[in-house]
DNA sequence: TATAATAATGACCAGTTAGTCATTTGTCAA
DNA sequence: TTGACAAATGACTAACTGGTCATTATTATA
């Protein structure tokens, strides 16, 4: 085993303990029997360790849940999901507990963003995965299966991550099968919509493109039957393109798009963009 | 507003965006514009500011909880919950984000006991709400359903946690709600049974006590048909009573019953039990 | 106004931290 | 055995921590 794993290992073990700030490497160094020297051998500061060692695991866990639902037969694929990313909290409980306890991270942007591309990773797994079991039935309520199939995962976790209880997996796996069967043959008013989930999915930090914004309003024009709506967001359009409106109209024109159910996103989106941007 | 008051509100927007360990009473006492020294007239100590905090926002929360539970119809009663519970993540968001990045904190036992308690509280009032709302039918499915909804308060508050977006909490609700009565009307392979569910909700680190445990194997004996696990649970507890029988015949007898579907916990607790006191 | 009582301050303490670097130890070819 | 190079060490630093307490400011009372 390289230094790295070593200390990876060790940090671990600490981490799921007693945290992250609360561990510090000289106790990370005297848990593996190497200097503190030797530590920073390997890693340039104790942030570095902390993103090795979310990479070194969470490449693990993306790849078999990858490799589950490339390779299983539809009538299998779900239990073997399930069992499968059970079967990996189990393995690497502690670094589920570390994720559990460090959750998210707010705190630190890089590490957020690191977390929330693998988290998108997954939740591309899961969506593919759905539509192939489900088909064309669940496009309207695909983003909320998501969500539920990573409800149940986060909560039943925590029956072997904070007690170390020897559990059924595979019995565990059933009834989450049953549970997702269910809710996706029975549900019918999702409340995430596709564009929803995009503005969710998007970096916390990064603001939207240009180019990005007018690619959400062309599709949604398109979308809409010719209305009030429908000429506010064309203008709207415009406007992104070759600011000219006073702010006072833009203002109505995003009041007018507010109304309609499904242009709620695209009017936050836009107040967004045009406060940036100084135009309102 | 008393200066304890004052402290908390301070301390809490810089937990929410720094974590608690992160955040140094001289940060706080900057922030709410007082000294040092005038903090420890408030608290004795930077940990009774998250014991406070904790308390001041999980008495409001429960009561509040345990208010739509009582006072509602059955026939409103699911969506007020929901809607309820979102209002208060969406008023508290700070204090929301705080529990999730502090989340149960299995580090300091004492903060971890108290958010047991409260959540134990709420796990109560979930549990009444549902067992008046589904009654008999949802019997042997009800812990997995109350794992079921609070995987959606969990899952579904990450929209407003960590985005701040406007959302329409009402239709929030109502899909929930749906979800709920699809899963509570259609479930029949639950994972959490009842001995399942009361392990989980000890206290992680209490060791149960010899009259609880016999309790338990007690109240088993008496469910069980004659069998061999019958007798093998019964010589157990006598066993627990008065050790007279050596190792190895006490891990036979363990393994006897934990075949049984139904005995594997009483099985767990007794191993433990028998370890702890060196006699196996 | 004078006095007592209370509230608030911030320099200070002892302890801990992440990170550094001159020095020692180990290794292996000549 | 020697010497050159790499690996490993741990005492050290500067910064920061939670918490204290002699001192000062404010308020209430007489």
């Amino acid at each position: 085993m390289s230094k790295k794993q070593l200390i990876i290992e060790a940090a671990l073990e600490l981490f799921a303990k007693q945290g992250f700030e609360a561990t510090s490497v000289q106790q990370i160094t005297d848990h593996c029997g190497i200097s503190k020297g030797a530590f920073y051998l390997s890693f340039k500061s104790k942030d570095e360790l902390i993103f090795s060692l979310i990479d070194h695991f969470m490449m693990q866990i993306t790849s078999d849940i990858d490799h589950i639902v490339r390779e299983s037969q539809n009538e299998d694929l779900l239990l073997r999901f399930y069992f499968s990313v059970y079967q990996t909290f189990q393995r690497h409980s502690d670094f589920a507990k570390v994720l559990m306890i460090e959750q998210s991270q707010t705190l630190n942007k890089d590490l957020f963003l690191k977390m929330q591309t693998y988290e998108k990773l997954i939740d591309n797994m899961i969506l593919t995965m759905l539509s192939r079991l489900y088909g064309e039935a669940i496009e309207q309520t695909k983003y909320d299966l998501l969500y539920c199939v990573k409800g149940f995962m986060n909560m039943y976790s925590h029956l072997f991550i904070f007690h170390h209880i020897p559990l059924d997996l595979e019995l565990l796996a059933q009834s989450l099968v049953e549970k997702t069967n269910v809710l996706a043959r029975n549900m019918n008013s999702p409340f995430i919509s596709a564009d929803l989930y995009q503005i969710v999915k998007q970096p916390l930090t990064e603001e939207i493109s240009q180019e990005k914004l007018l690619g959400i309003i062309v599709q949604k024009v398109a979308e809409l039957e010719d209305s009030v709506e429908k000429e506010s967001l064309d203008l709207l359009r415009g406007q992104v393109l070759h600011p000219s409106l006073p702010p006072a109209i833009v203002k109505g024109l995003l009041e007018n798009i507010r109304q309609h159910p499904h242009c709620k996103w695209v009017a936050y989106l836009l107040r967004g963009y045009f406060e940036k941007a100084g135009l309102l």
